[in-house]
DNA sequence: TCGATACGATACGGTACAGTTTCGTAAGTA
DNA sequence: TACTTACGAAACTGTACCGTATCGTATCGA
């Protein structure tokens, strides 16, 4: 609508950054309960005035940052399915161990399932995207006979993810080394190989 | 050590339990962070006093409900593979949507991620045990041939396991039918056939 | 009956933290 | 120069909540 000509100084563009930074650092340290809003200024280096002068609370720079985590997500695409998803899966592992430190995925996870605007968002920004580009390496992969054409795409991608989220979460009670994903991956093929 | 004998008014043992019931239901209401000592003493219709005199802190409290939480659970055992395991994925999907309500599972899976005490001990009676259980199905299967003798049955418990989990997690966003669990279970049947 | 302990009710201390306000100053526009 | 908005620093308000203490009463053993 307005566009307004701003008068008096301009907001300084690297608070802003500087705020992101801050909690993304302290997600990862301490935690979303842990977090506070003098931490994120003190780690900012910036007044919680100038924070509070571009987000309405906390919930909404939480919001804001989480969402705008992790955008960029380039699928494998070599052509062979087999290494296609083996590479998927250890992205998704190094993904989730990354952040894993600061324990943003769990809490994340908990947001989702309580269906709270964080979690909506996170849902929607970044599980959701990157289930729909598995589902299509998926099929793309069937429809060139690589796997039984009865085969059930969203079974498969919970079979493949789920136990992923699922080792991430037990973290040091289950272990996995370098050869758990290639030994899942290859466990299911056998069961979806066309018949021959 | 010392069986003294007690003198004076002795605990009323409705107390305890008042109090383990108000936390499990609160607990599905407001969920673990939303959990006060004042609500918990006002919904088990007890004083805050009485409280402090069994548990030292709210951490004892909860790490003492939550563990007794769910102790019993009965391994289906028809010798039929395929129905057995269908009907143990439905029984986790029911218990854990059971307390799905009050977001206490996925809030122990973020407990369980960041090893705290409470997530050890959840850890510990509850996921562990039934993690067991599946495996000993598994391999009990194996043995008299009903599946392929290479299975990784580890591996094998994760993929069972880890999309109802996943699932779970996602609730709303990913709603799975009644028949979602014989489809991923025949669907993984299928690759562990032993060779004919 | 007496002493010891439990009970609910309730007040209180202490702390943590979200969000607001004030103040002196910096950086823009008219 | 005058005005407007941003900035950091820091004090402040309000609230939530853990854990403790006090009090009058109830229930046990001796």
């Amino acid at each position: 609508m307005t566009t307004s000509i701003r008068v008096g100084r301009p907001r300084d563009a690297g608070v802003s950054s500087a705020v992101a930074g801050a909690v993304i650092s302290l997600l990862r340290e301490v935690g979303l309960s842990g977090l506070t809003m003098d931490a994120v200024a003190s780690r900012a280096g910036v007044s919680k005035a100038s924070i509070y002068r571009r987000w309405a609370s906390k919930e909404d720079l939480l919001v804001d940052v989480i969402a705008n985590l992790a955008s960029e997500n380039p699928v494998p695409d070599t052509g062979h399915l087999r290494d296609d998803l083996v590479e998927l899966l250890h992205r998704m592992q190094a993904f989730l161990s990354d952040i894993e430190a600061g324990q943003i995925f769990p809490r994340m996870a908990a947001e989702v399932h309580a269906a709270s605007e964080l979690g909506r968002r996170y849902a929607e920004q970044v599980i959701l995207p990157r289930r729909a580009m598995l589902a299509g390496m998926l099929s793309e992969a069937r429809a060139r006979g690589a796997i039984r054409d009865d085969l059930d795409i969203d079974v498969a991608v919970d079979v493949l993810t789920g136990p992923v989220i699922l080792r991430m979460l037990l973290g040091r009670l289950a272990p996995s080394d370098s050869e758990w994903a290639p030994r899942l991956v290859d466990g299911l093929l056998q069961g979806w190989a066309p018949d021959r």
